[in-house]
DNA sequence: CTTTCATATGAATAAATGTTCATATGTTTA
DNA sequence: TAAACATATGAACATTTATTCATATGAAAG
């Protein structure tokens, strides 16, 4: 038993009693629940698409690819901040990008970072 | 022009010459541009489930309704964190719920919901 | 090789966020 | 109505996070 339910118990003394009209359910649940790990990797996903500024950059990008002065005269954001956030997207491996010349192009990895925008765009739009 | 821009202007005296070669399709994607509101709305809705604990609670209610006790339960979370959470949810209208004596009863709102759930998982197994 | 342009990055700061603890609210049961 | 249970909530705290500023790196042009 884990420390969190051990230190429930403490409090409680004794298990809910509430669930019981579902307890089958609960334990059918509990044994396809995928694992911590994925959650961690599906939160850590949808995080690098919960800020303002990483959604524009990830938006400019669905339509082609661009260098990073690109990005900046587009979106209004500094320089700075822009290469920040690309570096957290291309960590996340979000975007990609190669060298030209003195520039840096991104662009979006794959298409599934392209169809949840779109879901999300979709969601909101109503 | 924009405040941030005219600060740029001054630390660089002129503007940048590396998207000369994209400036038609800048041009054009920022006639297309979502509205700031847009991309606020999408960075929320993305935000939302951006935390481990929001996104097993989505999980464990996309597998179908529950109250709150079964996801304490399932999730190993303390009630009160799973209480702060499913109210972030709620006020984002990603999950309702309904009354049924002392229960809470929470569930899906919509299932695009679990459309992005699922795009989401898929994407991280790979 | 020095300058200029494009991008990256470290440190500092301010703001947002998630959890915990204590307690309040609301509902049922004795 | 008092006790027990299920859930909600406010305040405090620690952590994470995004931006800014200053500066470093890297590439090309003169």
């Amino acid at each position: 038993m884990s420390e969190r339910k051990v230190k429930q118990q403490e409090q409680k003394t004794e298990h809910s009693e509430c669930g019981g009209k579902y307890i089958e359910m609960i334990k059918k649940i509990n044994d396809n629940m995928p694992c911590e790990e994925e959650f961690y990797d599906l939160s850590e996903l949808f995080k690098m698409l919960g800020d303002s500024t990483r959604v524009k950059i990830l938006y400019a990008l669905s339509q082609g690819e661009m260098c990073v002065c690109d990005i900046v005269e587009l979106l209004d954001v500094t320089q700075s901040a822009v290469s920040h956030q690309l570096r957290l997207l291309k960590q996340a491996r979000l975007v990609k990008y190669r060298r030209s010349g003195k520039s840096a192009i991104y662009s979006i990895s794959d298409d599934h970072v392209y169809t949840i925008l779109s879901m999300g765009m979709e969601h909101i739009s109503e």
